[in-house]
DNA sequence: CCCTAATAGTTGAACGCTCAACTTTGGAGG
DNA sequence: CCTCCAAAGTTGAGCGTTCAACTATTAGGG
């Protein structure tokens, strides 16, 4: 326990404030749209980002990455949306292991609206309580977290292959 | 969809960047304390805020409080941490309608066990990409959205009382 | 005092997410 | 060619969270 150095008074005050903020943001925004949509915050992405795409059509794994979901949660998520009829399903015809997600007219009605109470609730939240400048610190901020984010060896990263494609270390023999 | 301003261009990226920095360190502390101590994140900050609080116990709802949690997420963890032995519940000897919720010797042996490894996630995924000006600077953001969070009237509130303790307004008659 | 309302907490069902298999298809090397 | 491995998705079980009841206890106002 004393390797590591701990959070010090600050560093911990910033911590729970992150912590809370991302909740009740997360919260407030998946009640808004569970109440007036009928859909979590998860699935209005995926319908967001389909209505921006050319043909209103991504192959899942793309669509993974815009929504920075896990292949599996996009799995799951797609199929309810199938089943509600917002979303089709149907195989790339010159690569038929991927699959192409297709936002239907309904699906696009319904986006359509939710979208008024979702943009007022997040500009409600988020950007009235901050001044412009102080938002475009914020979003400094988030992206230098974001670049140490994204390459987190910790990450569920495809197995590590045995002997290949790793830089042989001086250490190693 | 005419009444709500839009989202130009940098409030989307301000708004993505907010949504996937919470998200990738939410899934990074999960994960990290999820394999290395067998519990989620929500689990450890119970344990957290109990061992911090005097006699290591709290009441159901000020513990709800310090975790920002609702009362139903607290009640079904707290029986899951019961059940492993790491927490014990007992009335409250005056007032009988509140649970007082105590961390056992093995559930703080857990904690301690837990925490360096949980307390360098932090640090390497939230401190270390930021100066120190810049995380404190961070902070204040966070502070200034959580006091617009705080008193969101869109909150699950207690049912709107039916004519009473509620400011009669001008419009009224 | 009694009746009402507020406070504190619990419960079960529905739902979304994670994790670990598993299937299918496409390329690459021998 | 044929084999092997990577890429793309899907599935089912287990778990945590939400929401809407529901119980129990206390406090307040006629």
């Amino acid at each position: 326990m004393d390797g590591a150095r701990w959070l010090d008074d600050d560093e911990q005050r910033t911590w729970r404030a992150f912590l809370w903020t991302s909740r009740l943001l997360n919260e407030a925004l998946d009640r808004q749209l569970q109440q007036d949509a009928g859909m979590p915050h998860a699935y209005y992405m995926i319908l967001a980002m389909l209505s921006e795409s050319p043909g209103r059509t991504l192959a899942m794994s793309e669509l993974a990455r815009t929504v920075c979901s896990s292949p599996s949660r996009l799995s799951h998520a797609v199929k309810r949306l199938e089943e509600r009829g917002w979303v089709r399903r149907a195989k790339h015809p010159e690569d038929r292991r991927t699959t192409l997600a297709e936002l239907t007219d309904e699906g696009f009605a319904v986006l359509a609206a939710a979208a008024p109470g979702h943009v007022e609730a997040v500009r409600r939240h988020l950007f009235d309580p901050l001044t412009r400048a102080e938002s475009a610190h914020l979003r400094d901020l988030l992206f230098t977290l974001l670049a140490g984010l994204a390459d987190d060896p910790s990450a569920p990263a495809p197995p590590q292959p045995e002997r290949s494609r790793r830089r042989r270390s001086p250490e190693e023999p």
